[in-house]
RNA sequence: GUCCCGUUCGUCUAGCCAGGUCUAGGACACCGGGUUUUCAUCCCGGCAACAGGGGUUCGAAUCCCCUACGGGACGCCA
């Protein structure tokens, strides 16, 4: 049996869309499961918008999805060139070869594909008007993911246009048996297309390869009705980058879209992902995009990191960040991220949730302004903490230490727990209701800040005074 | 219009090919409760689906047919 070789074909738009990712994925997946080839092949055809940058969009994406390939641009490879604009000489000589075979002729300037069977001519309500049309013999196209579909073509097709350039469903062919491709997977949108190939690769005397069309990616039903196109909301893989996405966990959550490991088991390595796939476990029907599993996804990823790698994601997103310094200490960085990590799901929450830690200048939080400030039992308690805790030596500014200071302060008051306190604190010294653990917090933002700033609330005209409080 | 593909909870899906173990399982979302100093975490519980009809069969989500609905293709776009 000879090696899988499977390709992934985008023309590059500029954009690198989810549902291409997908296809990209799947051939991916397919060719390291079999221990085959996975070629990528430029479908730059269209000079008028295949620009550079629009290249560098798809091979950046691709590579950030940790998607590499055996054979394409900047890697080369025996079948080469990989860009359809500098194949021309190949598909010339293919064309001429159906010329000479009578399988192709020349008609207004163009070259036509010739279809075999007895020819009519037929009104076409789609085309309105009357076309010749061929009773062909159906030919079958063998899908790993529906089973043979049989379709007959019926009316001749454009191969090499009048102005000279060659048309997809004719290079797209030449491309496969030139580059030697034995499965082609691609979205269920080239299934019809599919006879027209199959006519070309028997025309041509080579093999039909195996095809596996995927169920296409629907839209949002709320965007609208029909396949997601590139124009919708989340849809473009560059989107996860800039939210900071986990590239694995989007490549985890793409793998998703169509295919499941038939367990209920949805967070995959991409060990696992390579060893489980396989083209014809691919779902038959269309599914709609869900950003919110996505999101969810993402977040398994960022729960589970170990915090060093965490750290490695989440600097630049913090020092992207005016208020932070680029140089940011990783020790306290990593010390940080220990007592935020499971309390955010996402990284682009983070920013907003751990600003004070880096700077002086956080907002406060209009909640907990309307509940503390302009009230004297803010004050009563800010000065009683402070008191307490500036006691507390250096030395013993620990999760322990802090521990006893808190519980010294709750028993002069005759009380139980210190926690009538904590909220306070918490909002003086991080202008938030919420955050992370709350002595834990203590400790990382170390004495002399917290010290600081609950001098600083008491001095406030923001905490004392109750006119600015209700402003 | 013609041809092709599809149809299980709101959403993604398991089960279907090899009919009984399915009073249809899981996940996301949502709702309720709990834990917690706070909380976006965590725990527990709940909601909710075999598109419709016919047939085959002792028995159908699973096999067959029809209808409906959804999608795709029908370019000198890719």
């Amino acid at each position: 049996m000879s090696t899988v070789r499977v390709r992934f074909a985008p023309s590059p738009t500029g954009f690198f869309h989810i549902g291409s990712a997908r296809t990209a994925l799947f051939n991916w997946l397919y060719a390291r499961h079999t221990g085959g080839q996975f070629i990528l092949r430029i479908e730059d055809t269209d000079a008028a918008r295949n620009t550079e940058e629009a290249l560098n969009v798809l091979l950046a994406g691709m590579r950030w999805l940790g998607m590499d390939w055996d054979e394409g641009p900047e890697v080369g490879g025996d079948y080469g060139p990989y860009y359809q604009s500098q194949r021309g000489d190949i598909y010339r000589k293919y064309l001429d070869k159906l010329l000479e075979s009578g399988r192709a002729y020349e008609k207004d300037g163009a070259v036509w594909f010739r279809l075999l069977g007895e020819r009519y001519t037929e009104y076409d309500s789609y085309l309105e008007q009357e076309v010749e049309k061929v009773r062909s013999e159906a030919v079958t196209i063998k899908d790993l993911i529906r089973g043979d579909v049989v379709r007959a073509e019926s009316r001749d097709f454009v191969l090499c246009r009048s102005d000279g350039s060659p048309t997809f469903h004719f290079v797209n062919v030449v491309d496969d048996i030139e580059m030697k491709i034995t499965h082609v997977i691609r979205g269920e949108d080239h299934l019809s297309n599919t006879s027209k190939h199959v006519e070309l690769f028997k025309a041509f005397g080579a093999p039909v390869p195996y095809f596996a069309h995927l169920p296409l990616i629907l839209k949002d039903p709320s965007q609208g009705k029909g396949k997601m196109s590139k124009r919708d909301k989340g849809s473009l893989v560059e989107e996860y980058q800039k939210r900071h996405f986990i590239p694995a966990a989007v490549r985890n959550a793409i793998a998703l879209l169509g295919w499941n490991p038939k367990d209920d088991r949805e967070v995959l390595e991409i060990g696992e992902l390579i060893e489980l796939f396989d083209v014809a476990d691919v779902q038959k029907g269309a599914a709609r995009f869900d950003e919110q599993k996505m999101s969810h996804i993402n977040f398994e990823y960022l729960k589970s990191l170990p915090v060093e790698t965490y750290a490695w994601f989440a600097r630049p997103v913090l020092t992207d960040r005016p208020w932070c310094s680029e140089d940011l200490d990783e020790d306290y960085l990593q010390r940080v991220l220990t007592i935020c990590q499971d309390k955010i799901n996402s990284l682009e929450d983070l920013p907003n949730f751990s600003i004070y830690f880096f700077t002086e200048d956080f907002p406060l939080d209009p909640k907990g302004l309307k509940k503390f400030a302009g009230k004297p039992a803010t004050i009563e308690k800010l000065q009683q903490a402070l008191a307490v805790l500036q006691d507390v030596p250096k030395a013993d500014w620990t999760q322990a230490g802090l521990e006893q200071a808190f519980a010294r302060l709750a028993e002069t008051h005759g009380m139980d727990k210190p926690f009538p306190w904590w909220p306070v604190i918490r909002f003086a010294v991080s202008g938030c209701t919420g955050g992370p653990d709350f002595v834990p917090m203590l400790v990382v933002l170390g004495r002399d800040r917290v010290l600081l700033r609950l001098r600083a609330a008491i001095e406030s005209p923001e905490f004392t005074d109750v006119e600015s409080a209700q402003s």
